[in-house]
DNA sequence: CGAATATTTAAGTTGACACTTACGTAAGAA
DNA sequence: TTCTTACGTAAGTGTCAACTTAAATATTCG
């Protein structure tokens, strides 16, 4: 999870899964959307690759990237799980308050 | 959501905000769970304050913290958008593959 | 085989980030 | 007013992350 939130945390990152969402793509392709060089977008591929967030596909020389949209979904379960938390928690404490009131 | 992402990337960013999630805290007790002196535990709380991740109230010299769930659902929300292209260009392909099949 | 293409890896630089200790500030208690 | 409590801010340090250019690797083509 710090994985996938770190490779999130970087907008070049972000713009790169949604290239890739919809439809595969070749990394010069992926590449030339950016101004940067392109070593440089193979290292963003790396770090998302290591956090599970895309695929490779090796086609010759060509590498083709895709989404992995399991690991995007899991961050949408940490961010529900805080919700889950709370709304329990406002759960028993309504469910307290209406005992205290309809007890005595 | 720049800054949200990369203020949720820290492992311990994200504990705090577990713990001022359900009710709000002391800066000092906040600080009592974790082993790191205090004010990293203030630098970490003020980069959540200005991620817009976290509330403050000031009490006397007592500042107490709560969450802001509205911008960790912002999070959602950005997550969401992935899933709609992705469905909207699903159900646009497969619009066109009935068209294709029922035309001629 | 040799040249061109597609891409990653290596090495180095700069800036950001997560800490630390020391100091500053403001409110409450003695 | 002085001491204490509850914080934040300042300054310094070591590590990590995002780039750059140059070199390595692997596949295809002539």
């Amino acid at each position: 999870m710090d994985d996938v939130l770190r490779a999130l945390a970087d907008a070049t990152r972000r713009r790169i899964i949604a290239l890739v969402w919809s439809r595969e793509r070749l990394a010069g392709d992926i590449a030339g959307h950016f101004d940067m060089s392109r070593p440089a977008v193979s290292q963003h591929l790396k770090v998302l690759l290591e956090a599970g967030l895309v695929f490779v596909r090796a086609d010759g020389t060509r590498r083709y990237y895709r989404a992995n949209p399991d690991s995007v979904a899991a961050v949408r379960v940490m961010l529900d799980s805080y919700w889950d938390d709370r709304l329990a928690l406002l759960k028993a404490a309504a469910e307290a308050e209406h005992a205290k009131e309809t007890e005595p």
